[in-house]
DNA sequence: CCAGCTCATGGTATCGCTAACAGGTCCTCG
DNA sequence: CGAGGACCTGTTAGCGATACCATGAGCTGG
């Protein structure tokens, strides 16, 4: 920096001015300046600007399991995001989910002295580990449950499962079977509701949901189970990997979607449009969500209290696994 | 840490080398600085340890799509080897893939800072952005092709389409058809050189190949073209997910899957076991590409040389898309 | 014509840490 | 018994930027 300002006949300090106030220095001595600084290919260091500002344009994400569909949309639309901000995004992966590494996590962040952090872990551990937080370090949760200290940014898991129930309800089954994404997870705790009390509205009977795990094997497994139900004609499946397997178990036993059983799934992965029968699902706008936590983060860094909770809204996709009542 | 030390009763110096050097402390001195930093809740402030040793402890992902399955996949295992090695990981997302936004993205994580790049970017413009590199900068290039200035972890692309396509000729199948990726995409041209190459060593006529966008639309679409060939007998596509379009079309043009045609993806995603029918594919282990990368930029970084290539060998994974040329 | 203001710039201290060297103890060994 | 070395610990000097205050030039208006 020092050469730089001796190149443009200056003094650090307008140097410094001349990046962080452009508008404080005369535009002459600007462009003097801006001209030293491509000559000599100048890059100021960051380390020493987060030493004497505190601030270092970097956020952290606490996450998951970033191979999974969800988190790693998210992921992206919070990547996006911070770049359109200049903002960069460092990441801290978790090898389990509760309490304590969760608080590892965003300590691992906070030593790096990021100005804010976004928990993408929607398990209801996070929140324990989102209840005894550093003081002063700004945190967003992505997808967690309600009454947590921290604002939170996600998609209305309740309101899709009942827009997906209802649709199945106005084909005219009697009734609606679940199959849920693990216990503990908030999005699966969401659905689980949404259903139910869409069920409930309707005055049906509400069959215990079945317990999956996210994955197209467990969707299998169960789905053998149901289709041997012949009462069975109606399964909102909690995701669409998991409505892959059951679509899968249904044909082998020989029960046909749509015209015996209806499958809605949750999420619109890029393929499900071509899963067989395409199915009909629900939409989150992950990257949206994304979007919104940031904004909600940068709120908090910018001391900001505001709202506290941005729900972004699901969208019913209505493809061919879905049909009247048999 | 002023602080600590005077609570210990020892110099600022001593703490820190308690915390860089422990073996160089006495063990009892040692003992007392740790209890005080305990006590105090004390953290170092990795800004001004970045600011004096030069070293952050932070690499720098540069990545396009993080939703892609094989992007995902590999960051998250050099976001795991990472951690196991007390690195932090920064990520820079492209908006496009060209040479000036891959130069923009190291510039981005460079300006933070970071120990090193790795670049996942399997992109033939990739190459264009690591020719020209800021000098001192350790790089290490994910799946890219031959002949980089910088070290390169990938899967052996060219291996897995042979085994691919031997396996259909194997069968009894004339010849193999392939749906390829992108052009310029290094994965793509790999798969297409290696399944060429297996075509010809049993001199068998090799048809032009097909190009899709990795998506299952695009393999949908094209599916339908081959669908009404009748004779195409084996198609190996170079995803999984568009060799699920492929599996649709065929199977709405009324061709059985493998009685008349026999499929084949490449990637292994954890679906594909669940596929209708269960799809043979080449399971690629992201994972330890993301693992070997991280090993050879941390190598870059201690300033050894070493090999310049990590091949991770792909593996023939047989399920139900393929059988007996009919 | 000068007090009093604005505007652009410079000087200095400081952020929190570690590299490099200096100094002090205590032991070892000829 | 004293020189020399091993082993700890302390002192000093930055790393590269910005915050804060000071300074001086040029303008305005009574």
């Amino acid at each position: 920096m020092e050469d730089v300002a001796e190149l443009a006949g200056v003094s650090a300090m307008t140097v410094s001015r001349v990046l962080n106030a452009p508008e404080k220095v005369r535009p002459e001595t600007r462009a003097r300046v801006l001209a030293a600084v491509r000559e000599l290919d100048y890059r100021p260091n960051s380390a020493a600007r987060v030493l004497v500002t505190g601030r270092s344009g970097v956020l952290g994400v606490v996450c998951f399991d970033t191979t999974l569909y969800g988190p790693a949309s998210t992921l992206f639309g919070i990547e996006q995001a911070a770049r359109d901000s200049d903002y960069l995004v460092s990441i801290a992966s978790l090898p389990a989910l509760n309490r304590s590494w969760i608080t590892r996590g965003i300590d691992r962040l906070r030593s790096q002295s990021v100005d804010g952090v976004i928990v993408v872990a929607p398990h209801e551990s996070a929140a324990e580990g989102l209840r005894h937080l550093p003081p002063g370090l700004p945190v967003v949760d992505v997808g967690g449950g309600t009454d947590l200290p921290v604002p939170v940014a996600a998609v209305d898991q309740y309101a899709g499962a009942a827009r997906a129930t209802r649709h199945l309800l106005s084909l005219g089954h009697r009734t609606v079977w679940h199959l849920s994404g693990p216990p503990n997870w908030i999005d699966a705790s969401g659905r689980v509701a949404g259903w139910r009390s869409a069920l409930e509205a309707e005055g049906r009977e509400v069959p215990e949901p079945l317990v999956g795990d996210w994955t197209a094997h467990s969707g299998y497994e169960i789905g053998k189970r149901l289709a041997r139900e012949p009462d069975v004609t109606a399964i909102f499946v909690a995701n669409d990997h998991m409505a892959m397997g059951v679509l899968r178990a249904l044909r082998e036993t020989g029960r046909r979607v749509p015209e015996d059983v209806s499958v809605v799934g949750f999420d619109d992965v890029p393929e499900a449009a071509y899963f067989w029968p395409p199915l009909t699902t629900v939409r989150q706008n992950f990257g949206e969500v994304g979007r919104q936590a940031f904004q909600l983060l940068l709120d908090r860094i910018a001391g900001v209290e505001g709202e506290a909770r941005r729900m972004v809204e699901p969208e019913l996709v209505v493809r061919e696994s879905t049909g009247i009542s048999p």
